[in-house]
RNA sequence: GCUCCCUUCGUCUAGUCAGGCCCAGGACGCCAGGUUUUCAUCCUGGUAACAGGGGUUCGAAUCCCCUAGGGAGUACCA
């Protein structure tokens, strides 16, 4: 068992777009895997099908090659268990099914869900819970209460039946969770659940036993809500007589605010997204925003949620995927659900933005500038965005926070004029553009020495010319070091805007 | 209701398995001060938590019990 080779699965239904609690549950299998030297495997879960939505599988595809979660073996990727699509496999499970009732370990079932549901409502009358159980089982409908040849003459007529697992009464089932320990179950408290749907498919239960057996699966490591069927799924691995995975059940993902799991509506709610990528409803047309469309850098967004619930016990806080794959362990897994932290999240993009090169940054940044319409040089871009990345989280802010190097101001702050702008200011301004045109060569350092001299020579206040400058150029009180600015705006630029400045504030 | 899981600053968490190094450390956020010709960054400082109650022990955030709170599951969904 412990020298087996290391299998792990993600196993996402395709019933619409992946939310980041999956994409965690995804990345921590993968992070396992990769640590171990192991093979990471996509499987589709898609035996619902009438929950099927067109372009889910595409998405989810899609949403972890953006985080770089590649699969080893999977769906688009083959392998030697292929299909990896369970609906693909579909011809395979009823095998399964059937030696679990020759085995005696099921039976079948012939009680229609709409006398289900009506047993469901008067127990939920009654204030009690309706289960399919060794004691409810002995007057319903089902094979352990007819004869074989009366079982066998219904299938015969093509009575609609489905398998279910016969809960063995009386023991207690161990299991062993890697993240938190030894749990016990009395089967008393479990019931028959449904194996095998009569539409002919098997439902996740058993479908998810057999091929995580047949994939020769070695830890099964998904969400903690799948914890109270794993009673079940150990009960089931017994009856077919395999040897059964480690199992490891992560805690929820939490919305921001009060308590709950997160879901897409609080997303919408609190204004970030909860989808990696965008989506959009095939029925409803309904969209959702997407990290990556948000401008999140896919290093960062992983980042992030891999300390959503794992910490490396260092105060380490950034890590290349690289080092996440060597640092991560289960054991250092939590037990205790995390809320979710937009804030922090922004702070992780920063983080990783300020570290971009230039040159990198500047590739993302031109195509924004390209829909504005301007076309500055490679070099020039580089620059403006060495003086802006600090002050942004995100590629578009860019824009936001230095739009002024590419068009003149629009409009001049009107609080700045009140507080900057004084009688003399115009007669300053006109002096200092003079002066400019004389200034040579028009770089950041020599601006900086001229600029200084200039206003103690004259006698002036450095804080007065300086913010009256800034306003001229820049519009408000925003903005990187002045020199700076003038020298990519260029000289003949920096004095057409201050004579256009002053003329526009004269008039005001 | 029943079953199972969980509980350290507002949030993510370290520390819990091997009790003393913890009047509890880091990060995000927030607040204040500093740097700066502006804004942002940055720097410094501050704010703020062991859910409650019993035990065990010389000593408990750490071990045991109880209570409370929260979460998940309870489908011919996954």
């Amino acid at each position: 068992m412990t020298n087996k080779p290391i299998r792990v699965r993600f196993a996402p239904s395709p019933t619409g777009p992946l939310h980041i609690g999956g994409v965690r549950t995804a990345l921590y299998n993968y992070l396992f895997a990769k640590k171990h030297g192991g093979t990471m495997i996509l499987r589709i879960e898609d035996t619902d099908q009438g929950r099927f939505v067109p372009g889910a599988e595409d998405y989810i595809i899609e949403s972890l090659e953006w985080c770089g979660i590649r699969f080893d073996e999977g769906v688009n990727t083959g392998g030697p268990h292929a299909p990896y699509r369970q609906s693909d496999r579909k011809s395979l499970y009823k095998e399964y099914s059937d030696k679990l009732i020759a085995s005696g370990h099921a039976y079948y079932a012939f009680d229609t869900p709409e006398e289900l549901d009506e047993l469901r409502k008067m127990a939920e009358a009654s204030k009690q819970t309706f289960t399919y159980n060794a004691v409810t089982r002995k007057n319903l409908r089902n094979s352990l209460n007819m004869s074989p040849q009366e079982v066998e003459q219904k299938i015969g007529e093509g009575m609609p039946y489905v398998v279910r697992f016969r809960i063995p009464e009386n023991r207690e089932v161990v299991m062993n969770d890697l993240i938190r320990g030894k749990v016990v179950v009395k089967t008393e408290t479990l019931d028959d659940k449904v194996l095998f749907k009569s539409d002919g498919m098997p439902t996740y239960h058993l479908a998810n036993i057999v091929d995580d057996h047949l994939m020769e699966i070695s830890h099964v490591i998904r969400g903690e809500e799948w914890l109270p069927s794993l009673p079940l799924h150990i009960l089931l691995y017994q009856a077919f007589g395999w040897q059964e995975p480690e199992f490891a059940h992560l805690p929820l993902l939490l919305k921001p605010d009060g308590n709950g799991k997160l879901s897409k509506r609080d997303g919408d709610r609190l204004g970030f997204p909860v989808f990696p990528l965008k989506w959009k409803d095939p029925f409803t047309g309904e969209i959702s925003s997407g990290y990556r469309e948000s401008g999140y850098f896919p290093d960062a967004f992983v980042n992030m949620l891999a300390l959503l619930g794992w910490n490396p016990g260092t105060e380490q806080e950034l890590f290349s995927m690289d080092e996440l794959i060597q640092s991560f362990s289960l054991e250092r897994v939590g037990k205790a659900g995390s809320k979710f932290d937009p804030e922090k999240t922004k702070w992780f993009n920063h983080q990783y933005l300020i570290r971009k090169s230039n040159r990198e940054l500047a590739a993302d940044f031109r195509k924004i500038i390209d829909s504005k319409g301007f076309k500055p040089d490679d070099n020039t871009l580089e620059k403006i965005v060495e003086l802006l990345k600090e002050r942004v989280n995100f590629v578009p802010e860019l824009w936001n926070e230095g739009s002024f190097f590419f068009q003149q101001p629009e409009t001049y702050d009107e609080q700045v004029i009140k507080k900057r702008w004084k009688a003399e200011s115009a007669d300053q301004m006109t002096a200092l553009a003079a002066f400019l045109s004389s200034v040579e060569p028009f770089d950041s350092a020599t601006l900086d020495q001229a600029l200084k001299s200039w206003i103690e020579s004259n006698a002036m206040n450095m804080g007065a010319i300086m913010n009256v400058l800034r306003l001229l150029l820049v519009g408000a009180a925003k903005g990187p070091h002045l020199a700076d600015i003038m020298a990519i705006l260029g000289k003949e630029e920096t004095i057409r805007r201050i004579q256009r400045g002053v003329a526009t504030i004269v008039q005001l």
